[in-house]
DNA sequence: TTGTGTCTGTGAACCGTTTCACTTTCGTCC
DNA sequence: GGACGAAAGTGAAACGGTTCACAGACACAA
């Protein structure tokens, strides 16, 4: 079997060889666009793996507010918290277009995960992963402003859905989702970084100009 | 072997067989008040587990605002992603008091884990565990307002280190790290909370009198 | 071509939270 | 017992971000 995508960090995913043994046992699903495939508080039951499509994971408060987690995207895998320990959804999934996915269930991982300690151990690293991706949120919520979460989360989101090419296709209303602040935020450091030259803007895209200068945005003193 | 302590949620440790087992092949190790045990960035080389005293997990940004992230005490185990994924730590571990640990090393937890698949489970458990805890965090920083997140907080505190009972010895300024707040704003929070009768405080330590009225709070609509 | 809806751009008022600058209370160590 | 440091309490001013209220731009369908 080989190795995950990568050993540590965020991003990590499955391995090719588990993931096809997991798709082996698998069932398809589809989804059209919008439709919600489980919300925050469902009992959990399965592990999804994206064949086709997109689906965002976010949290939603009483208010309304809607902060994102994730967008998935092929090939990732994502439910694995409550497949895993059998505990219920900590977001919500939506699909954001026209998505077809494997859904592997609870017991046959459980099975998979105890009769293969390699397997287990890939689990293992996921879920490291995870906790790294969602440590660094924290760590972003609890102690940076927006301008320095924006900057680091452009990053982010560029390595993640473009490979660094540095356009990344989210509107700015999807992007403040990502940082949970409002759009009107989004837009006035926007504006401001497009007068430096260090991005272009436009419509449902940012184009990163210069990377170095949103990294030293990031590691500057609030 | 035993079943972990919890099998879901926040606050899940690894079974008391699982402890014993990994015990028996660490070195123990003591540290002194405020002594760091390491600090984020570091190569994470093991894993430790509380024997006596208590050891904070936080990050700070470069403007010195620390975020405590958890305060653990015996018989927590904590830098386990570092160890399992050897990668880097994400947070800094130091001690609050005199402290004793033992410190089981990376190499001999991967061969463990790749030989006993219950003992793997286990830590696919405990990694669940963390990242509810973690996402319930986001969630907080990312969609709540200080007195929501502090109401909930309290909760958490509570259950962490009183037992439910409603004492939490922490100073105002302990707590307010919790949150990513200021000692200012949990002040004036708890002043108003005191007239309502939801708490007593005292010089280190806040006694719920309502658990029922900040659950409440941490329900309304913002 | 003319809608129609979504996305973007922008300014003013507002509000939650921090910052600052104290004072007071409490514990404990000479 | 008085002195000192740490924790708590409090109000005023400043600030970062949101909310609100529009106006313009573009995409696509009728």
């Amino acid at each position: 079997m080989d190795h995950p995508t990568s050993t540590s960090g965020p991003l990590t995913n499955l391995s090719a060889g588990c993931v096809s043994r997991l798709k082996s046992i698998a069932q398809t699903r589809t989804l059209e666009a919008g439709e919600t495939l489980f919300v925050q508080g469902d009992m959990g039951k399965s592990l999804f793996i994206l064949d086709q499509g997109s689906v965002e994971i976010s949290t939603v408060n009483l208010a309304g507010k809607k902060l994102t987690l994730n967008i998935m995207r092929p090939p990732d895998a994502f439910g694995e918290i409550a497949a895993l320990d059998g505990g219920v959804r900590t977001a919500t999934a939506v699909a954001l277009e026209a998505t077809r996915l494997f859904q592997v269930d609870r017991v046959d991982i459980s099975r998979i995960v105890l009769d293969h300690p390699d397997i287990a151990h890939e689990f293992i690293l996921v879920l490291c992963g995870r906790l790294r991706w969602t440590s660094q949120q924290v760590e972003d919520l609890g102690l940076q402003d927006i301008e320095r979460r924006l900057a680091h989360r452009l990053l982010i989101l560029d390595e993640k859905f473009s490979g660094g090419n540095g356009r990344i296709d989210l509107s700015q209303s999807e992007i403040a989702d990502f940082l949970g602040a409002t759009r009107e935020s989004v837009n006035k450091t926007f504006t401001a970084w497009t007068d430096q030259g260090i991005i272009r803007v436009a419509r449902g895209s940012v184009h990163i100009q210069s990377h170095q200068a949103l990294e030293d945005i990031g590691m500057n003193v609030p």
